[in-house]
DNA sequence: CGACACATGTAACACGTTACATGATTTG
DNA sequence: CAAATCATGTAACGTGTTACATGTGTCG
């Protein structure tokens, strides 16, 4: 839900046409984006009440600008903190690997390594010249250097670690019974 | 894409019902995940020809086991590295805040910072008693880490840089011009 | 004219996620 | 019996993402 709130921002700092917003996206982010997806995405929140249309430019462009319901949505994403909040793939995936008495821990962790550490080298390799993808590389960088730290610990917790009890005694089907403690 | 792979993975060490599947799953990872997620999923990879059923169990419950291509599939994701691909939320937001000339970008770093901490705080309170748990938790703290230093970063980068130019010429429909260099 | 880029959609799909419906079974 | 829990689904939705269709205007 990054991109819906992100739109929703830039076309409270003025009325914008899809292909332009899409324009200002990449150029204010350094990330790319799908054409498609700005069109697919105005649609849904016009839906929602949080955009609208606002006429024609000189030159044809249809454009949009946020409804009141809009502006307070962005002022709010803008103003609060946000922390990501999915599922950390790479941390499950390794934690589940570390259960599997079959893995090549060691391996899968030295493997692991090498990616971060190529990617890592790729993000320092690149420029930021705009502040904004700078800002955006910094993170990267920051979030890869936090995987080497991450992929050491787990070497050690996996360490000094007895091997993961296998699961043995199944629930039944009904009321489980009553705890007699 | 991680509890399908996770779910295939793990079907791959034993076949299982679902909602023992569910129970596997938490059990390996300490991450909570609904039970229809996992009927849901379980469809798909049916449908994806990843997994087929195994008969039932003693008790009536339905059993699942990976086909020859979910074997494959399910180490070949084990066995290859991955790393995070999706957009960075948190830094794409920051990135184009400090592209909007009437933001408080000081009090959303500050902001920001607070909510990491706190949820750093509580990472460090948490003890991941079990290994998987412990994994994940120290992939969050370290994770919460890195946003702190690049939060840093983040103040350092936008002090010394000019205010984000706004986008003055727009692009003309049709075959731009061009260059005469 | 024809290539090309701008511009606007739409249809389809992936994965994740939740809410709800429905039985079966066991225990108090 | 009734409550609690296990178990199996299903229907619906949300965001992200891509591929494709189509039109229009400009430049060489």
């Amino acid at each position: 839900m990054s991109v819906r709130q992100s739109l929703l921002a830039i076309l409270d700092h003025g009325a914008c046409y899809g292909s332009q917003l899409r324009a200002e996206y990449e150029r204010r982010t350094g990330a790319r984006l799908n054409v498609g997806q700005v069109y697919t995405t105005l649609e849904r929140l016009e839906r929602d009440g949080l955009v609208e249309g606002a006429g024609v430019d000189d030159e044809g462009h249809l454009l949009w600008r946020p409804t009141a319901a809009g502006r307070a949505e962005a002022a709010t994403w803008i103003a609060h903190a946000s922390l990501a909040e999915g599922r950390d793939e790479v941390a499950l995936k390794i934690a589940l690997a570390v259960t599997f008495p079959d893995a090549d821990i060691h391996g899968i962790l030295a493997a692991q390594r090498a990616a971060v550490r190529e990617a890592l080298d790729a993000a320092t390799r690149d420029e930021g010249d705009a502040v904004s993808a700078a800002i955006v590389l910094a993170a990267r960088r920051a979030r890869l250097e936090a995987d080497l730290r991450w992929l050491d610990e787990v070497e050690r917790i996996t360490a000094d670690a007895e091997p993961f009890a296998l699961s043995e005694d199944r629930p039944r089907r009904g009321r489980p019974a009553r705890s007699t403690v």
